[in-house]
DNA sequence: CCAAGTGTTTAGTGATTACTAAACACATAA
DNA sequence: TTATGTGTTTAGTAATCACTAAACACTTGG
């Protein structure tokens, strides 16, 4: 997963093998924009789209909008909110996401989400 | 610290205090960028600027360029880069870190900070 | 007084962004 | 064979972005 076009296709492809609607043309239109648009920003012809478009692409996929957003190179206005509201705490998270190797980054979060840390 | 603006003029007044060279149009720049802009920026009457002209301010006001990246509602490079590695991780931390407490988080940082989990 | 330093207002602009519309090419199914 | 569905190419554009330049207003120190 190298790109955010290459993402968003493997991710409609894998969609596609499983259940019907997961043409390139029906999720475009589930998303709102043109076939053609969305051909080119899968195979990264084209930048991210924007916003609202990125949204509406994750329903479409049925992946987390932050995500999607984020591989996009944008933060969502809900999680500006929260940053904005410790700076120097989302500093340090930032820093040790560069800087834990993934197998760590792994196990934190699943500590995590099981409450037992 | 509720706005990209404010946040950038609470910081550099802070630094104005401490040491001398801290005015908005040192500060400007030192980011490359006119007075003006500046100003209209730290007041939210502008949008935060591009990329490379946050990461000069972060420079310039001594933070981490990527905290200031995400309050101005960007993703570097860089941390896209991992981001892009592991969605599926990513998509968990990004939901852990809307739903946890911020005392949860700080302890959280903590600990990884201190390698001890 | 006036020079230097502070931040602000006004007016503009070239480049980029975020798309649309229409036609094209190919495969499969009826 | 022709209709339907697939993805792709080409050509274009309105609006927004990311700024600049110059003048204005105020305060303070020498």
């Amino acid at each position: 997963m190298d790109t955010f076009g290459t993402y968003l296709r493997k991710r409609r492809e894998a969609l596609a093998l499983k259940r019907a609607g997961f043409s390139l043309r029906k999720v475009a239109s589930m998303a709102g924009i043109q076939p053609s648009y969305l051909s080119k920003i899968e195979r990264d012809q084209e930048a991210p789209p924007g916003e609202e478009t990125i949204k509406r692409l994750a329903a479409a996929l049925e992946v987390d909008a932050d995500m999607l957003l984020a591989m996009g190179g944008k933060v969502s206005s809900e999680l500006q909110a929260i940053i904005l509201k410790r700076p120097e705490l989302m500093s340090q998270v930032l820093q040790e996401l560069k800087k834990l190797p993934q197998s760590a980054v792994l196990r934190l979060v699943r500590e995590v989400r099981d409450g037992n840390w």
